[in-house]
DNA sequence: CTCCGTGCAAAAGGTTTGCACTGGT
DNA sequence: ACCAGTGCAAACCTTTTGCACGGAG
């Protein structure tokens, strides 16, 4: 069941927080809690929208910190480049992307074993036009640079 | 070589403006120029900033202008989603991602079969961590709506 | 010649930050 | 009690828009 699931990453989420001494607010945890219930992709706006009520005079500014905060202890991500800049790309052949985690450089990648995959069928009904695959990890350089494991340098 | 393929793909722009009856300006064929010489995804202030120089008293709103032109015709592609708020997934699993290209929802996909990708080597020294396939369509209710096939309501 | 594109500036989101206060540990 | 989180408001960044002028078709 989804809730149970809710359940469980809620406790997830309140273990990581002790182990790394992360204070557990009411805010944060409600938070949490109307993400995990939902499965679209909310912006933080809607996420605003969607505890207001439960937490009266709750800034929009804390739900930025509180979902920055969910993501660095990992029970949420953030789906979008970290910039918030759209990015142009000059080419329009089908390919994919590799992105760095660590500096964000996104390069691409023309792979014809990648632009061969089988879409599987009966996709919610949608109709697609087209894919990409997006991979992501470290880039030459920033392998070099650091052994890192965990996102903050801490 | 890139440059024969940069020359094509501004020979290409230019026929397909004349063909739609798009004005063919010295700051689209300077944009357009800038980027195809590149390998990264510039955003749009970092395509602003490299014909600068050649275009003095330009504009920004003319960059993104020029881009919203190059997209609309074809020639260039931009890399993210349209709206330009972060979106916040509880889903932490590997799961994909189906966006429709009208009305810019975002769906969870989980499927194992895309799960299952077996990526290639060498991938220009990446050490991958993670990867997600991402497709574009017409979700159901768009296409019920419309019967889209160019962007602009022209 | 007619329009559309451009430049400028202001507006419109979305996100971040400084500061005083509150709440978690 | 201490330190981090919160609320508020202002700042900041990216992108869009209104208007007058100039260049493209």
């Amino acid at each position: 069941m989804k809730q149970a699931q809710a359940a469980l990453k809620m406790e997830n989420f309140e273990t990581l927080c002790r182990e790394r001494g992360i204070p557990l607010t009411v805010q944060r945890r409600v938070i949490l809690g109307a993400l995990v219930g939902r499965e679209d992709h909310p912006t933080a706006d809607q996420v605003y929208e969607a505890v207001a009520d439960r937490l009266p005079g709750l800034s929009r500014a804390t739900v930025y910190r509180a979902l920055e905060t969910l993501v660095e202890v990992g029970v949420i991500h953030r789906a979008s480049h970290l910039g918030n800049a759209a990015r142009y790309d000059p080419n329009t052949e089908r390919h994919h992307h590799l992105t760095c985690l660590k500096c964000h450089k996104v390069v691409d990648l023309e792979e014809a074993a990648l632009d061969a995959i089988r879409l599987p069928g009966g996709l919610q009904g949608f109709e697609i036009m087209d894919y990409s695959v997006h991979l992501q990890g470290l880039c030459p350089e920033c392998r070099k640079k650091t052994r890192p494991l965990k996102a903050k340098s801490a």
